[in-house]
DNA sequence: AAAGTGTCAACTGTTGACAGTACGCAATCG
DNA sequence: CGATTGCGTACTGTCAACAGTTGACACTTT
């Protein structure tokens, strides 16, 4: 009875198949290979993935109580648009969750977390200096899933990635993010000092300030973009 | 073209068997008709709804999403069972939401909507001296979506809804409340008064110590019950 | 009697088909 | 010429049926 064994009898037995088209197709939302608010056609994803429409559906439904899609009866599923609105709101509840994330790190982080941490910084500096965005986005989301990662909190976990895809969908609409890139990352490692100094409310506040700094940065990219 | 008209035209139109599944298995695990554990049998819904065995299993999806139920490839669907931990760990994130929630509603909050929540109060009192703990509960919950809802911010509200549903669910795991009852409306009250204060810090307070208070009489009902 | 094996009913995962709706386009009418 | 009506196509919502898996029960074997 080992479990740490990924062998293909165990893929086959736990991955059906809705669920494996749900992960494509978020992916591909998330990619934005299927741009915001485009249609989805289910028979087209369906022979694409050379499945019948049934697991399609059952995946689009739950993208849908996920929030990366809306549906409008007999008309389709759409990849759902976040408004300026919209993501306003999802700030005002990520800062306070990016508070908690803080405040419980302060609290529990252990040295070898810390490294992880580091080993971050330290590869997003490397994107910074060879001016690969694309790497250093992607290191950014890591950065952030490691830290709500780190709490332990599933629950915390869940809610947290919730926000942050649908902040991600948001500035799929076609703006780039607002310069900050550099600045970012100075921040990342103000993060990691208040965590690493084990005082919740410092690292509490940093968190809050990174999220809020986060917002304001699109709202100036939404300024020059308009 | 007016919109406030809900004709049955509007309802077929707009709410699809899936929707309407699922809005009807979830009152059934909510109000503790299946019980938590339990598996859900498709075929036995399709036929006791009328319907196929697709729009059941894309309900189930949703639900799965929602967190309501937990599945297992080729056993079946299961209303979710929540741990002591998970139920802790739901009551962290809520804790900061309703801190959030506070702030917000200090800010935000308007005479009618002050109004509303104080014919709540007095319900809850009548119920409380009536010893009718199933209204009361029910009052309680409306009272707590009512704050939400208040504050405008779709996205929170989702999430909020989401981790209540989940301690609901925990709360079906057998137990009855903690003795927090006519306790509990006097922590209402104090929270409206904090909130009419107009004052973000205060009514944020008062919020958070409320959800604590109620994760410690769900530890002490666990305690006092085992 | 205990352990292992074969068999079977119930149920899930998936499919293909059918009915109904929405949308584009041409023909028609004012 | 513009608006409207009447198709025709494409797609969604739903269903009924098939294939594969699970879990339990009876049966053999020692």
């Amino acid at each position: 009875m080992n479990a740490p064994m990924p062998t293909i009898l165990h893929l086959v037995q736990s991955n059906t198949l809705s669920g494996l088209v749900q992960s494509e197709i978020e992916r591909s939302i998330l990619s934005g290979e299927l741009r915001v608010g485009e249609r989805i056609n289910e028979s087209g994803l369906a022979t694409r993935f050379g499945t019948s429409r049934g697991p399609v559906r059952e995946a689009l439904r739950g993208l849908q109580e996920c929030g990366l899609v809306r549906s409008e009866k007999n008309r389709g599923v759409f990849v759902r648009e976040i408004s300026i609105t919209e993501a306003d709101q999802t700030y005002d509840v990520r800062e306070a969750l990016d508070e908690l994330i803080g405040r419980r790190l302060a609290q529990s982080i252990t040295v070898k977390q810390l490294e992880a941490l580091h080993a971050l910084l330290a590869d997003m500096d490397a994107a910074t200096a060879g001016h690969d965005i694309a790497r250093y986005h992607a290191l950014n989301l890591q950065f952030h899933d490691a830290l709500v990662e780190f709490v332990g909190n599933a629950r915390l976990s869940e809610c947290y990635r919730r926000l942050t895809k649908e902040l991600l969908l948001f500035r799929l609409r076609g703006l780039q993010d607002g310069g900050g890139f550099g600045v970012s990352n100075a921040e990342h490692k103000e993060i990691v000092m208040a965590i690493a100094s084990r005082d919740p409310a410092r690292a509490g506040a940093t968190l809050r300030a990174h999220a809020a700094d986060s917002r304001a940065r699109m709202h100036k990219a939404l300024d020059t973009g308009a």
